[in-house]
RNA sequence: GGGAGCAUAGCUCAGUUGGUUUAGAGCAUCUGCCUUACAAGCAGAGGGUCCGCGGUUCGAACCCGUGUGCUCCCA
């Protein structure tokens, strides 16, 4: 069989993949197996795959097929997330470019559309996570708008509303004008502006030639003031306090109040109150029993509505309609042109904006949906006290101060979007704005009589649909029916799961929520652990984004290196919480490693054809060694899994391959040109190769099958070949082994010093007390360094160069000319590292408080460095006088 | 304004309750090699005031305080 010179990705990856989905071995059904479950955190239905994603799914399939590998029911599952905003954005939008406004379409005739859509966009993103190599239990694909999924939501939601935890209010919220729905303040991005500060003078009412100065960013809201306010403490104002003031342009009377809200030292010390159109000033208002006075709609446009009952002139009439930012303007001029306009300063300050349509945010008055959060965490505590005791375990640990600072503050959670694609919301309205929860109009019209005592003929539903975290949450339990079906045997084989991977930015929307979910529908956790990930970044530590165009094209990439080196490039680069940069030169260094392992098995191969027994035992140090290795870096490997440090493994991995194999073991066993291989030798090299592919498998699945089943006739596929447990090691083989590498390295070092040509032999001496340890791996010695000869010696051997290894001496014979300065320099230089070592040695040990306090196991590792440097200087200074 | 986190080689990061040879890895760099698996490679090397200052301790990259810089979350 003729193998290509490098490895070649595209066909062997789609071959592999198939032949897996074919084997079914992605399918899981309960059994008498642990079960090992992840439920990916489902994409935007419409959502393309990014490097997030990349990241994400990377990790979780790294997990799982590391679990199928060892012994578990690995269950993984995929699905997509409605994601109602972004979605019914993404409609709206395609609407307007065929023509057809939202406003002109029925609730059913939009609903149309977006399914149309979805089914044509819907789960691209779950075929682009196939070329990744995810091992996915494909028949379980789930979808938050799926019938039994969107009925769950419901149940949910009415059953919360029975049991108190869901309540409809008038809240001030965060406004988005352009989609015209109430935001929660996670979806609201606060984002640093120039913009300008407006003094304004109000006159005192009993006295015009006095007035007080406010200083504002939104002079557009100043028809809707209907107080001052001031910081009691400050003696500027202490006069004003209780009289009134007029509002230019409507010359409304109002009342100066105090409140320590009022910070004396930002602009002039005085704050209008808008409890209308500001958070705070609602605050204040509600406090002082203010009245509330609305100037914008929906769309934030000027509304004179709620003025009326004072007959506003003609000249706020004619603000009527007028865009906010246009009003802006506007009202200021107006202000100049009578005069109250004190100054205008330029100012930098924070302004909300929608995270999906990047609208500026209003604060607004409006009827929504809330779930009552603390009424929540009084009755499921354990919501907080798991994960801070450690039941649900985040990795990394930090992540809980962040857990535990939100739900310690937590605020009611607004759960209505003024959106039609979602859940809609199950409350039903008579004429008069009576409301009754249920699941449907006749089941409502049953409530209403037994809520109000009257039959009803027409009941009108919510126009509104749920929050999409409303439906997500449930997600865990409703993947396996728990919610529609509970306690069918699935959730309670799957339930809790396993792993949570999931980025940081979503631990309050998302991974909390679950767990309230979790403890409320199942009394019980939604996962054991969870892994955060972090942001991914480019190269300059930016973040990937449509805008800045530095987010790669994720499927050309794996065109372009192969799903292994991609997943490779990420994973090298990923520690646990930790923002990623992505740099595409690791994965260069991923497609290297395929080669270098693609070469390592076409040197085996060479092999096949090439064998004979040998009587030698030459080569049974390298089995011996590199058996040990296997086994140290296996349990290691292990240990570091569980802790969930996943770079770590895969860099130990990849050098235990790279260095310890290729570089050391093979080269030990390779046989001299021409020269056959011991059969022996032959097989227990393919075995090792075979448990190091099974090692990196979970990292680089494609690649690893393919050679595994190059290498050697194979009765099961690698995917779900089962992993043998670590053996214990032997410390005493470890530690020859590295005798041997310090001692080819350090004569190869010589080598390159003296400009030994690589093809020229050297002869060598060794000048050790323990010389039977290197006749056992003399011939791998030899052979490392070409040497022609080994011989030891008990003295010094004059024409040779000198390097000290350990605590033996080395003397190599070459044609090279000696340079005996240049060898007394190197020698001395080494020597004053080791004298100035063992001085800082020494001062502890002569240090009486050290040497008290101490373990006794520190001070006998201290003893020994002692001698040992001592040992060492001897025979430096020994060779020194050798040189003369 | 409130809270959290980070700062170790040119870059990205390890460093597990303070003691493991006067700090480790990968990438990048430099030197020498087209050695019959691999130049996308091999062999070797150099490179650090562990952010500054102060403290605790026999002993600090690690603990405490403080300053500086960066990042994130919440107003």
């Amino acid at each position: 069989m003729e193998l290509s010179k490098n490895f070649e990705p595209g066909p062997i990856e789609e071959k592999w993949y198939q032949h897996w989905l074919q084997k079914e071995y992605f399918k899981s059904t309960p059994d008498h197996r642990e079960a090992y479950t992840i439920v990916m955190p489902p994409p935007n239905v419409t959502g393309v795959l990014h490097m997030g994603h990349c990241l994400n799914n990377t990790i979780q399939d790294v997990l799982i097929r590391n679990a199928r590998m060892h012994g578990k029911n690995a269950c993984w599952v995929p699905g997509t997330d409605h994601a109602s905003i972004a979605t019914e954005a993404k409609v709206v939008a395609m609407l307007r470019e065929r023509g057809i406004a939202k406003s002109s379409l029925s609730r059913e005739e939009f609903l149309a559309y977006a399914w149309e859509w979805k089914e044509k966009y819907g789960g691209i993103i779950l075929q682009q996570l196939k070329k990744l190599g995810c091992s996915l239990d494909w028949d379980r694909t789930s979808f938050t708008m799926d019938k039994d999924y969107y009925d769950s939501v419901i149940k949910v939601f009415i059953d919360l509303h029975q049991k108190g935890m869901i309540y409809r209010g008038k809240r001030m919220v965060n406004w988005d004008p352009v989609s015209q729905t109430a935001l929660s303040d996670e979806e609201v991005i606060f984002k640093e502006v120039d913009s300008k500060l407006y003094y304004v003078q109000y006159q005192l009412a009993e006295d015009p030639s006095k007035h007080i100065t406010v200083a504002t960013t939104r002079p557009e809201t100043i028809l809707g003031d209907v107080a001052i306010c001031v910081n009691p403490a400050d003696e500027r104002f202490e006069n004003w306090v209780g009289k009134e003031v007029i509002v230019p342009l409507i010359n409304r009377k109002i009342k100066v109040i105090a409140d320590e809200y009022v910070e004396a030292d930002f602009g002039t010390g005085a704050l209008k109150i808008t409890p209308a159109h500001d958070k705070n000033d609602h605050l204040i208002g509600t406090k002082h029993h203010l009245p509330i006075i609305d100037t914008l709609d929906a769309t934030g446009k000027f509304t004179s509505v709620d003025l009326m009952p004072e007959q506003p002139s003609a000249q706020v009439l004619s603000y009527n309609g007028m865009d906010r930012f246009a009003l802006r303007k506007k009202i200021v001029e107006d202000i100049e042109a009578i005069g109250k306009l004190e100054k205008t300063e330029s100012y930098k300050g924070q302004v909300g904006t929608s995270e999906r349509t990047g609208a500026v945010i209003e604060s607004r008055l409006s009827m929504q949906w809330f779930m009552n959060m603390q009424l929540f965490m009084q009755k499921k505590p354990q919501t907080l006290s798991s994960v801070m005791q450690d039941e649900i375990q985040f990795h990394p640990a930090k992540t809980k101060n962040t857990y535990s600072h939100w739900m310690e503050n937590i605020k009611d959670w607004c759960i209505s979007r003024q959106l039609w694609w979602g859940q809609r919301i199950p409350a039903w309205y008579d004429a008069e704005g009576k409301c009754v929860v249920a699941a449907n109009e006749a089941s409502a019209k049953e409530a209403y009589k037994k809520e109000f005592g009257s039959e009803i003929q027409t009941l009108r539903q919510d126009e509104d649909c749920l929050d999409t975290w409303f439906s997500s949450w449930l997600w865990p339990m409703e993947v396996f029916k728990g919610i529609s079906q509970p306690n069918n045997a699935e959730i309670n084989y799957y339930y809790p799961t396993t792993t949570l991977v999931t980025g940081q930015d979503i631990i309050f929307f998302w991974v909390a929520r679950m767990i309230m979910a979790g403890y409320e529908y199942k009394n019980d956790l939604p996962f054991k652990d969870v892994y955060f990930t972090g942001m991914v970044r480019d190269k300059q530590g930016r973040k990937m984004s449509k805008q800045l165009g530095n987010s790669p094209d994720l499927l050309g990439l794996i065109e372009q290196y192969g799903a292994d080196a991609t997943r490779f490039g990420i994973m090298i680069a990923a520690p646990a919480g930790n923002d990623l940069l992505f740099d595409e030169s690791a994965l260069e260094q991923g497609r290297n490693f395929n080669n270098k392992m693609w070469n390592a098995l076409k040197l085996i191969k060479m092999w096949e054809g090439k064998q004979a027994p040998s009587s030698s035992t030459d080569n049974q140090f390298a089995l011996d060694w590199f058996e040990q290795r296997l086994q140290q870096v296996k349990s290691e490997v292990q240990e570091l899994m569980q802790q969930y440090r996943l770079s770590e493994a895969l860099k130990t991995i990849y050098s235990l391959i790279w260095d310890d194999f290729c570089s050391w073991y093979l080269e030990w066993v390779k046989p001299g040109f021409e020269q056959p291989i011991d059969p022996a030798v032959y097989q227990q090299t393919i075995s090792f190769y075979t448990e190091l592919l099974q090692l990196l498998h979970p990292f680089m699945p494609f690649i690893t099958e393919e050679i595994y089943h190059l290498l050697d006739k194979r009765s099961e596929d690698l995917c779900v070949r089962q992993a043998q447990t670590a053996q214990a090691t032997k410390p005493a083989i470890l530690e020859k082994g590295l005798l041997l590498k310090n001692a080819i390295t350090g004569i190869r070092d010589v080598r390159n010093r003296q400009q030994i040509k690589p093809k020229e032999t050297i002869s060598l001496h060794i000048q050790t007390a323990q010389s039977d340890l290197y006749q056992s791996i003399e011939s791998i010695l030899g052979k490392q360094i070409n040497s022609s000869s080994i011989q030891y010696a008990d003295h010094s051997v004059a024409n040779t160069f000198t390097t000290v290894i350990g605590k033996d001496t080395f003397y190599i014979e070459s044609l090279q000319p000696i340079n005996a300065t240049q060898q007394k320099e190197e020698l001395v230089k080494e020597l004053n590292h080791l004298k100035g070592f063992l001085q800082s040695v020494e001062k502890k040990l002569s240090n009486e408080k050290f040497v008290q306090n101490a373990k006794p196991e520190v001070l006998a590792l201290e003893q020994k460095k002692q001698s040992d440097a001592l040992a060492k200087i001897q025979v430096i200074e020994d060779s020194l006088a050798s040189i003369g």
